[in-house]
DNA sequence: GAGTGGTCTAGACCACTGG
DNA sequence: CAGTGGTCTAGACCACTCT
């Protein structure tokens, strides 16, 4: 580490902090990649030079942030974007009666390649001549459309992805695996709005319906945004859940 | 505490666990009141014969779960519904452009007593006889009506409540001050839906609009379901929103 | 300056997992 | 059994706040 003792006030950032994005920063680069294990507490320790309480420290708190997370008796390892996890942290549609027990089926309608609006452009922080992918999809349960999802990605980042002609279901883990983007953070903003005429006719509703519109941006691992996403929703047999703490 | 050393394991309970809960109970009976201070973690440590580290553990837990905060060089105290809690944890609607930066003024519609249908009977775990008030409000921003809240509360927590004549913006505030209740963690679920009549001369709105409708369940610091409310949402200028980590 | 929480260290021991 | 993370302790020192 830089120096055991504190610094003077005003620069002052704790041991394990230093620590804390030091492994941060291996996981961006690659060096520890998902599902790996990381090196014992006191390896760690004695590599950079701190005592094994700070890397403990420093561990607890990436693991408090799904970072990390460490099974007793085993070890610590780089958290990587499982079907469970997915659902768990970022898929938050569930069935009015009973859980949805898996991700519903997602239906590929098109991917394209896109010149960026205004908005985009701010979102990603876009110099004006690079191109957006667009995809879109619909997801059934039991054969029902229920969720229809724009999905909007930077090329610069998801390099020939707009040349595949299949995708997985769950779009996070695919990211992470073949482009080292792992999706950290997002922001969902819901709104209830009108089915248009695509909606009607993707969805297969009446006209006059209302849709459960949730507008997410998601952030890498290291703050960048990487996915705009358009989610509108037939609520009929559908919520929405937060748990809030 | 019980036992210095571990139990053997299936019985297995750290030590700050126990403390944890300890304080917990504290708080719940009312001996450590929301705002003011607990001894320091040496006092609470020679309290409760254990180590100041492990005292540490425990308010750091609940600090982490918003039961404590602290401040250096102050000292640790028991979380407050503050209005800037509140807005943070409990309130998440926001205007689309800038943000609302206080709570939306709340207008009684009507208080009365009613008598719980199966579906609130078994979220309140009431007997089949106790009556649930029912609180009928709408929120305001620049003088514009936006939310419909249709709240209910058992009665044998709130003693009296359906009495009073003016309620304050923010209700958890007063279910602490008042009832000693502290909200502590909620679940909300989200769907579309299409304002009904009485939506409609409330928000004063068209008819075929579409609501955002929220319905949440809050429970208290010791667990039990202690309000319902349901949110009807003209999300026209506002949406809901949501961090995912 | 006195008192609080925050950081860092060192060491002992326990609980869990897998070979 | 060896190796991992989890708990608990004790003590030193730092940063912050208030009076």
């Amino acid at each position: 580490m830089t120096d055991k003792a504190p610094q003077p006030s005003p620069i002052f950032k704790p041991l394990y902090k230093q620590v804390q994005e030091l492994i941060t920063e291996r996981i961006i680069e690659g060096i520890w990649k998902p599902g790996e294990m990381l090196p014992s507490e006191f390896q760690l320790a004695d590599l950079l030079g701190v005592s094994q309480g700070t890397v403990r420290k420093a561990l607890n708190a990436l693991t408090e942030d799904n970072v990390l997370f460490r099974r007793q008796g085993v070890g610590t390892f780089v958290s990587e974007h499982t079907l469970q996890k997915m659902l768990f942290h970022f898929f938050h549609f569930k069935s009015d009666n009973g859980d949805i027990p898996e991700l519903p089926n997602a239906q590929l309608l098109e991917i394209r390649l896109i010149t960026p609006d205004t908005h985009l452009r701010a979102l990603f922080g876009n110099s004006s001549n690079e191109k957006v992918i667009e995809i879109h999809r619909v997801r059934s349960i039991n054969n029902t459309a229920c969720i229809r999802e724009l999905i909007y990605l930077p090329q610069g980042y998801f390099v020939d992805l707009e040349k595949e002609e299949k995708l997985p279901h769950s779009l996070y883990h695919y990211y992470q695996q073949r482009f080292n983007i792992t999706v950290h953070k997002a922001t969902d903003r819901l709104k209830a709005v009108l089915a248009n005429e695509q909606d009607q006719a993707i969805l297969n509703i009446a006209s006059g319906q209302p849709l459960l519109e949730v507008s997410r941006t998601a952030r890498s691992l290291d703050g960048r945004t990487v996915e705009h996403r358009i989610s509108r929703a037939n609520s009929q047999d559908l919520h929405y859940l937060v748990e809030l703490n």
